[in-house]
DNA sequence: CCTATATTGTTAACCCGTTAACAATATTAT
DNA sequence: ATAATATTGTTAACGGGTTAACAATATAGG
């Protein structure tokens, strides 16, 4: 019984890579001069307010540093423009340029199809059992954070 | 209803994430000299049938390229050793040395005690739960399977 | 049998993200 | 006010994987 939940949960990865060929298969085509983060980062500074490198990358889960790269090839590909505080010399944020606004709402419109195909998908399952499904899944991910954060705890 | 599914299948992402770094955490101290990917590649090479890098690279999801490259290093560290079949000079198979099939038999064992963990989370929640839980899980997993094969075979 | 095709495994070049070190600026404490 | 500390963002070096091109060998077809 075990054996199954825990081969499923180790299937995830399985499940997830797919979630993410498939992503990129169908946003690619449109899409094509974006990468798949690339794409994901334009998103986050189009929600974001005042991004800024830190705030992306905590978004995003990415580093600082990873995040400067890609921030380096959005303003050469002219999708993002920088802007100051002008109290403020340190922090740099970014704002979507024409284009680069042009890129975030086709991927609001992508991400809306992804989601109604999802749904079709779903619809095969009662309401009741999908809760079921994802409040266990949920609080899983949840218990995987504590027990990251142990460790962390540890480490100190 | 429908988006709280989507976000938790977004987070799926974060999740396996979570269970990446935990399983290099929590597996790393004990094995620190071999990496996550090494380690999983002893794994199989103990596991299948006459492994060479063809199937090792099946079966891990990876490039030949890149199990090409893990296999040079396993060598180097003297967790493998080549074999090959008399009749046929252009496959290269792979065996466990004596330190291999120590690692080996440690991943098993911490591999587990990774599950009893899990175990014991998973009791807080019943029998019928968990079976919907993963039965929907693996369903989705097999849908998005077929979604990709579909775009694979409009590429041809 | 021998030629065309497929399979196997390696390598070089590359891409994407990381860690580590750092310079510049802000913030805090004294 | 100033010194100590923290935060921000960049860069270089690296790691782990990919794609593309390839040599070597096996297999299939005429």
């Amino acid at each position: 019984m075990y054996n199954s939940i825990i081969n499923t949960l180790f299937n995830l990865f399985d499940t997830t890579n797919r979630l993410d060929i498939l992503y990129k298969e169908e946003f690619g085509d449109i899409l094509k001069d974006y990468s798949y983060t690339e794409m994901h980062t334009i998103d986050c500074i189009g929600k974001i307010e005042n991004p800024n490198v830190t705030k992306i990358a905590l978004n995003m889960n990415l580093t600082k540093a990873g995040i400067s790269k890609i921030i380096k090839k959005l303003i050469q590909k002219k999708a993002i423009e920088i802007y100051q505080n002008p109290d403020n010399k340190k922090e740099i944020y970014y704002k979507l340029t024409p284009e680069g606004q042009n890129i975030f709402e086709k991927h609001l419109i992508m991400h809306k199809n992804w989601c109604e195909k999802d749904e079709a998908f779903f619809k095969n399952f009662t309401k009741k059992d999908l809760k079921i499904m994802y409040g266990i899944l949920d609080k899983y991910s949840k218990h995987l954070q504590k027990r990251l954060e142990n460790i962390k705890d540890n480490l100190k």
